[in-house]
DNA sequence: TCTACTACCACGTTTGAAGAGC
DNA sequence: AGCTCTTCAAACGTGGTAGTAG
């Protein structure tokens, strides 16, 4: 019997069963229903996740920033859809940094970048009205997870398997998002030192060209066409593809003429028709069912083959621009082109499609209306200082026009020494809102250790690649923003950048800035003024919303200890039958010290209630007691906190004990809602329909293996 | 009437099962 | 008997489109 037990801030739900377990050569594992899972409060932090990570410094790398750069340019959509829909690009990534010895886990999140609603109108997307209300917040953790620093660096790492959905009593773990607003994927690496508890450092990644906006049809024809050229999937819809739209119009003149000349038929044979009964299938037919199968060699029928063979011979060899971005996922795409001819045909157009990928993201780029007020001064040459180099990534046209980090920080350094900005420009919107940074919300956790949790804006600046098109916050947006005017946020992270990454000049390779974990101050967001709002994309809810960050500055970060957990909270990841080393399981109890921002709109009323919130035990804290395999489950994250942590009920590794966690219902529009139990992809019986009562039992005794999903492809290839 | 959404379609990709060959 | 390779079908992912609901 599946198990989840929902901590109120944090649920746990399955992933979908498209979510596999298993990667890179591991047995396929399937989350299925006999997988237990559980959360359950974060353990107690005992040891300063300073030390963990004293003279390291994570970094994260989107590989296939290019992609994504070339469809943040357009302004990048996302379809969303019931059964759930995957995201395309999608996140590839690259850590280093970690201990290798430690174990992590990984999470992404998608968390709106803004409080409005979004219509494409002109060509472009314009806010036009209020937000929906926020959805609970759903984490999909990466199936591998814990797993160890080691293992995380050893390889790409894909949260493709994540899917987006819109609606909102999905039950099969996928993240759910409002259609038509525009959200911004984050990454978490949280420590999981020793697989069975979660604690020990955090860090935030936010690759500011991986905003998106949320569609149930794609609005803009360039990105149907960037997707069409860069998904393989999409393969048929391309020129030369049997699904183009001229292989379409030639189908449905075929069966236009087919009927036609099924009628002709049916007029030529009326006196036999009249005569004997007809063949079914001519009598749909005559009724207009062009679409079925032609009479079987009629005198007078028209051949469809024939008009279609002909149709195929004159597909054209066509290799659109959108086409060079396979390079960077080649990974994905080289996996059928396992054949000599084709590879080298493959690689013949790869070589091709980078030309022309330099060329076009050149000019998307360079071309890009991006106010010049708004640049950093740094040219892209100098931006690409900032970023790690990565010669072999000869796909990645873009990896020679890095972008500047937007903020770096770290937590609860107001004192770090500030960076001049002059010296650190701010290229994006996000960053002129600082008060988010000044005090994050904790997504995870909230109680706010210094350097436990590190917040990252990629290089990839939100604004260079950022259409124009994305329009403007609202005027609510600047008069918040001007609310945050009144303190100097960016001194605060800019110092932290100087603090975390002070050799930045030096250090070429850094691409992770962390993101400090401001004080109460809000810091005054140094880009308001000379980053005009119309230009500028939304700024991130916890980092840049002015709204929210404005709101969170009025709540100093806190840290609170985790109530009265159990003996030994367990975190029940089997997962790490695949992980060489095995720690000891009986770490002692570490608080959780991460401090991820939380989105905007439910930010302020929630903090205020600083007294009963108990950041690490809404979410960071989280006990998984999951399937045997790599982690495929997905948590539901909130600022909501318990109403009483004691209730926790932390079962033991092996899983006698089932926890349980109040189950609390959600409601969005309720300022404090409480989050459903996300029930098993797999086990619909198991685990009631949204929303969920109570906690659900565990049976210990159902922990069968999982058996991930075959039919994921490979994610690293 | 317009907009957004859903269900379905056709095509391509991926994967594992089944069979053949060695 | 065991291994490798090939073939095939099913599942799934994809954008397009017609229909529907508000």
């Amino acid at each position: 019997m599946l198990n989840v037990e929902v901590y109120p801030s944090v649920t746990l739900g399955p992933q979908s069963v498209g979510d596999r377990c298993n990667r890179e050569g591991e047995a396929p594992r399937l989350f299925t229903p006999t997988c237990d899972m559980m959360l359950v409060p974060p353990p107690v932090h005992t040891e300063p996740a300073a030390k963990l990570h004293k003279g390291e410094e994570v970094k994260m790398e989107l590989e296939n920033s290019a992609l994504w750069k070339q469809f943040s340019s357009q302004g990048t959509e996302m379809i969303i859809t019931k059964k759930g829909r995957r995201m395309f690009p999608g996140l590839r990534l690259k850590l280093s940094g970690l201990n290798p010895s430690f174990r992590y886990i990984l999470l992404l999140d998608v968390v709106p970048v803004d409080n409005s609603r979004y219509r494409f109108q002109g060509g472009g997307w314009q806010a036009v009205g209020a937000a929906e209300a926020r959805l609970p917040d759903r984490a999909f953790i990466h199936p591998d997870s814990p797993a160890t620093g080691a293992h995380w660096q050893s390889r790409t790492i894909s949260f493709h398997y994540a899917k987006l959905t819109n609606n909102m009593l999905d039950t099969q773990g996928h993240i759910i998002l409002h259609s038509l607003h525009r959200y911004q994927p984050r990454i978490h690496v949280v420590e999981a030192r020793d697989m069975l508890r979660w604690g020990g450092g955090q860090h935030t990644f936010v690759f500011p060209e991986t905003q998106f906006i949320t569609v149930t049809a794609y609005q803009n024809n360039k990105i149907t066409e960037l997707k069409i050229n860069s998904n393989p999937f999409a393969k048929g819809f391309r020129e030369d593809g049997m699904n183009s739209k001229r292989q379409r119009d030639a189908r449905q003149k075929r069966k236009v003429v087919n009927l036609k000349e099924t009628l002709d038929n049916v007029n030529c044979d009326s006196a036999e028709f009249l005569a004997q009964p007809a063949s079914p299938s001519a009598d749909l037919q005559a009724l207009g069912l062009a679409s079925l199968p032609p009479p079987p060699e009629p005198s007078c029928v028209f051949k469809a083959d024939e008009a279609s063979f002909q149709d195929v011979l004159t597909q054209e060899q066509s290799l659109d621009l959108g086409q060079s971005f396979i390079a960077s996922e080649m990974s994905d795409i080289s996996v059928a082109m396992n054949h000599g001819m084709q590879e080298r045909q493959h690689e013949e157009e790869a070589d091709r499609m980078i030309e022309r990928s330099e060329a076009m993201t050149d000019q998307s780029y360079n071309s890009f209306p991006f106010p010049s007020a708004l640049l950093p001064p740094q040219t892209s040459s100098s931006f690409s200082s900032l970023h790690a180099p990565d010669s072999s990534d000869t796909s990645d046209p873009q990896n020679s026009l890095s972008y500047p980090p937007l903020l770096s920080s770290g937590p609860n350094h107001p004192n770090t020494p500030a960076l001049q900005q002059t010296s650190f420009t701010f290229p994006t919107p996000p960053l002129t809102d600082s008060s988010s940074s000044s005090s994050p919300q904790p997504l995870l956790s909230s109680s706010s250790t210094p350097s436990s949790t590190n917040y990252h804006i990629m290089a990839g600046a939100v604004s260079p690649q950022t259409p124009a098109s994305f329009a403007a916050p609202p005027a609510s947006c600047q008069s918040n923003l001007q609310i945050c005017n009144d303190s100097q946020p960016h001194q605060l992270y800019l110092g932290e950048a100087v603090f975390h990454a002070g050799n930045l000049s030096g250090d070429q390779t850094s691409s992770a800035f962390t993101y400090a974990n401001a004080p109460a101050t809000n810091p005054d967001p140094p880009s308001a003024v000379t980053q005009p709002l119309i230009h500028q994309p939304p700024s991130l809810p916890y980092s840049h919303n002015p709204v929210s960050s404005c709101s969170y500055a009025s709540v100093p970060p806190q840290t609170l200890p985790y109530p009265s957990l159990s003996p030994s909270p367990t975190l029940h990841l089997p997962n790490l039958t695949h992980q060489s080393n095995s720690h000891a399981s009986t770490f002692p109890p570490c608080s959780f010290t991460s401090t991820l921002p939380h989105p905007s709109f439910q930010a302020a009323s929630r903090l205020v209630r600083s007294s009963s919130f108990q950041p690490p035990a809404c979410a960071a804290g989280a006990y998984l007691k999951a399937c045997p395999g790599p982690l495929p489950l997905l948590l539901l994250l909130s600022s909501r906190c318990p109403p009483s942590p004691s209730s926790f009920d932390v079962s033991p590794r092996s899983g006698a004990a089932p926890p349980s966690l109040p189950v609390l219902p959600h409601a969005s529009s309720d300022p404090l809602p409480r989050l459903p139990i996300i029930p098993a992809a797999s086990g619909p019986s198991l685990i009631p329909e949204y929303p969920l009562p109570a906690s659900v039992p565990v049976n210990p005794a159902e922990t069968a293996p999982p058996d991930c999903n075959p039919r994921e492809p490979p994610e690293n290839v």
